[in-house]
DNA sequence: CCAGATATGTAGTGTTCACTACAGATGTGG
DNA sequence: CCACATCTGTAGTGAACACTACATATCTGG
């Protein structure tokens, strides 16, 4: 028994073309025209190597929060919650207006409400946006028990302040929100995460 | 010449029930079909009297703006900097987890990215959420020129800031936070005011 | 009571959507 | 070279979509 024709495109390549297209128009709004055309191949190729247009989206999510994820380890590796802090949404203003990608984040793009048939979409991306406030939280559960924060911090209220932002910053960038105007927000929110902190050196 | 057949549903009530079909499943999500059912009327009378879906929408955002323009006169008369974000923010994690609306905010779950056909759907969202940040700056103008702000304060960033806070804790809300979680959020998100906030008494 | 005007309900319209049947192409194992 | 397995391109499929034609109903002004 043989192995078959083997596939004529490469599928990293290919999710990287999805992943922008659902990035830019959202889950419910990208066609799955537009998105073979993206990928360049023709639609049985797309449900023979993703199954559906939610498969496809999970494989692009996979992708996208793969990358994400080799980012946010550099971002804890910050030295304190205020440098962490100042890392990310710093980071996260150029990468939100990164002319290489479209505006914002995909994971706020991909689809923040959703239309019958399409229920779990927004949950998926919930999903992924929670794996970063968790990594954050474990980060400043840390930055207390090293006297870091202060004893008054509340680490979990933290990490979803600071991931509330990130995603306040992904809808402003796809609004049309330049650089500066993102970094002023990043700046003025790194302060609340400051305030928090503990007065002693380091 | 007569006037012709009245109308037999009332625009305003009807268009109460096609805002929460709207903040339900966004722009895209929401069709026609139920959108009709939730006004109680039937596709005829809803393009004779809002045009088309965009027009429908547009209505919708007219009505919630208006009545979210009320509320935001009560936010920025606080007598502080401060008071006024707190005021807003901790209403905001109120309002977006009122069980009688879909959770969130219109202004966001209407439709972040959408696709070929519906461009404008999101700069519409866009420049009515831009009103909020612009009443926001204003008084946060007003605040440094009382001394209520710092010398160092950029209203317009702090305004910037607010906004992105305010959004951020719509999209949590509508993947499940609990008014509890916002909260947290706020009163984190308030400490960033304070820190540009002057020491001096009032 | 009639003419003009506008609203309503029924029942569609054409278009676009996600998805697939099928035939031919291209590989492997024997 | 052949049986088998998988991929590819063409050309669709039924369903759902936004939107509307049309006959009828209900009002005003004269």
């Amino acid at each position: 028994m043989g192995m078959g024709r083997p596939r004529e495109f490469d599928a990293e390549t290919a999710l990287d073309q999805a992943m922008e297209v659902f990035w830019r128009h959202g889950y419910e709004g990208a066609t799955i025209a537009q998105l073979t055309e993206a990928m360049g191949i023709n639609p049985p190729s797309l449900y023979a190597c993703f199954g559906n247009k939610e498969g496809l989206l999970k494989a692009a999510l996979d992708r996208y929060t793969k990358l994400r994820n080799i980012w946010m380890d550099e971002v804890v590796a910050a030295p304190t919650a205020r440098a962490v802090a100042e890392r990310m949404l710093m980071g996260i203003a150029d990468k939100q207006t990164d002319p290489a990608n479209p505006p914002g984040c995909l994971l706020v793009q991909g689809g923040i409400a959703c239309g019958t048939g399409s229920e779990n979409v927004p949950f998926e991306l919930a999903a992924r946006r929670a794996q970063n406030e968790d990594q954050l939280r474990d980060r400043f559960v840390r930055a207390k028990a090293e006297g870091d924060l202060k004893e008054s911090a509340d680490p979990a209220a933290l990490a979803r302040y600071v991931s509330a932002v990130s995603v306040g910053m992904g809808v402003m960038a796809s609004s049309g929100a330049d650089r500066e105007a993102l970094r002023q927000v990043a700046r003025v929110a790194v302060q609340a995460v400051e305030a928090q902190s503990s007065d002693r050196p380091q």
